[in-house]
DNA sequence: GATGAATGAGGATTCATTCAT
DNA sequence: CATGAATGAATCCTCATTCAT
């Protein structure tokens, strides 16, 4: 008998498993955006990946938390892109300026995941938590002491962080829908590029306004 | 006196017939923002009525149609409301600010009309037709009145109508999606003074700037 | 105060009465022929004639009652078509040719009655009566007298009554049926020439044989 | 020894398939028979066989699709019947003959059969098949051989093959009717005597009368 | 582990019939 | 008399989920 050297770390069907979850969920994603919630059956997407319907039950308990999956991984990469982008520069104003551009052009890509975040408030009224929010609220924190920083540099009317926080998220917010919901003649840059202008101006001392 | 043949028997009742649509559409926009257009079953839209099933199909021929009627009559009060509180002022800056005051005030004391917004898209996300969208478009002209005006009175910076537009629009388009999953610890009212706040520093040469 | 002299005879509205009725049937024989009977709402067949449903009622107790009428009809007409056309020779053999041509050039020109007789047996399984042999019956003494004749007149073999009857009226009534659902090349007048040359030559003796 | 590539799990079982879809279609056709297309749920099919509803429609994707395969089944059998009967002989007047009491037999026995061909013609009358002149025309080559035999063997009047099995085909449809709706006091071997001693009467030369 | 056969609760819609006007 | 507003029983079909193989 012949006793092969076990490879070190997670085992391969740990991996398999992973990869699979992956799988399910990139065509639950799909599905999902393309035909809503209650269009889809499971069954469609078992059968694009060329799987049986059973094994997808074996990974999600059901069509509900199979959702709710492919909405948190598109939000988690989502949120990871932005921070990603963000953190690529320490000047507040720059990373609200990179944040900014980041989120429009985020979504402007990935229509799907703005489809999934319409469908889980409409299917799931009732339920308490909502995958935007929830993961926005993990990472407000971060994005409140970018505008602490601007404050605390002095070159700002005396505002309160919440309300420049507000404005400025409930703006990009407003702008993701309506891209998606009527397209944009303009590019996401020029639109960013708007918002920043306006939103700038609003809040900085008119001597420190950008030329 | 001049006779009209007329038909023996009852008579159609006309009055009666509007009457019923909008009983039955008042009732529609409760139980679809309620339950969701999935998990509402027309029965109980009747029940509440103390009507009959077939009566409501008598007036929409099917459940789409309802809700399709339901979402109608909530864009067209909505934006009949914001256009008389409007018409109140002749001055651009104002007619702005009271609109920017009226929509979120609107839509704070009427849920209801948001989550139908919300479930048309997720519903029918095929169809050409997006109520919100189809309905501001008609009165789109009036408002960029409203800015090319404020651009005359030479108040303003070398901005485009669109560009004003858009921002305000989406701020307000995000800001009422935000309030409503979310709810809001300040009134409308402060929210609608931070906006304009920063918008109108954001457009307006700071000589013109609010004290 | 002015006396009329009163029609004498049948009143007005008893003459209204059979006008309606004769209308309603009319209508409700295209109908049901046009759309088969689970699929014509009663409500169509009023808005054909311009009346209410509920005038409808008022003459046929109920839809079912409604299709019998319209059947009842189709026959009647039918059989009364075929003793007029019988009735005009006296000699046996030729009453038989002329109710071949008949029986067949009836139905050829009135094919929903053809529909309507096939709807009967389908919907109304259960029910005892048949129109087709219902009225059938009714004259079948007459045409059993014609074979009698026939078979006193010496020209024919030794048949019963019962099998020349029999071997006729099933070759008419599905040549009848095979023309309704197939059409048919050649015409009636040819199908019924055909007919005849081989049942005349089936039953009679040769030396009477047509040349 | 060659090993496929053999998907794991439950194995999709042919056998299981074709017994489920016989025993599904003699189900139906036992109620559509008895109740009529209309008034048959597909819930009392599943019953019958202990099913559940669902299953009938894994098999059946519609109940119209359930009964045209029930008559498509009957009509199968018919006909193989009828040709299985009539290749027991080689000469044509005998297949003839054959073939009249083997069709007249098999409906005579096989009631549910004529049943779901009036209904078929009833409930979908727009169609363009009628599965018993479908089925029949496919064999119609092999009738239209043995009349040309016959015609050959110089026995036979001078007439076309098209007259002698149009007047066959018709009184043998027309006889099952009749039967299917009257019934007949006449076994149908009687009738079948009947039938076939005016018929070649009327077709042969007097001088190959039968005696 | 993987699969697909089986299930049945659930829901939209139709239309014959009644009866107040 | 005539009408049409109202009704609700009736019925087809879908699809998430389970579980034997």
């Amino acid at each position: 008998m012949v006793t092969v050297a076990k490879k070190a770390g997670r085992p391969a069907n740990q991996e398999l498993r992973e990869r699979r979850i992956e799988e399910i969920l990139a065509s639950a994603t799909r599905a999902f955006a393309q035909h809503g919630y209650r269009n889809t059956d499971v069954q469609t997407i078992a059968d694009e990946l060329a799987i049986g319907k059973g094994t997808v039950y074996r990974y999600f308990p059901s069509k509900q938390e199979l959702f709710f999956g492919a909405v948190d991984r598109g939000m988690s990469r989502f949120l990871e892109h932005l921070t990603c982008q963000a953190d690529q520069h320490t000047d507040p104003l720059k990373r609200v300026g990179t944040v900014v551009h980041a989120y429009l052009s985020y979504f402007d890509g990935h229509p799907d995941l703005v489809e999934l975040l319409i469908q889980e408030r409409s299917e799931f009224r009732d339920r308490e938590r909502n995958s935007y929010f929830l993961h926005c609220d993990e990472r407000i924190g971060r994005w409140h002491d970018a505008f602490r920083n601007i404050l605390a540099s002095g070159v700002c009317r005396d505002l309160s962080v919440e309300s420049m926080f507000d404005v400025v998220s409930n703006l990009l917010y407003g702008t993701m829908f309506t891209n998606f919901f009527q397209g944009h003649e303009r590019s996401v840059n020029e639109q960013a590029h708007d918002i920043l202008d306006i939103f700038y101006r609003g809040i900085l001392k008119p001597e420190h306004h950008p030329k």
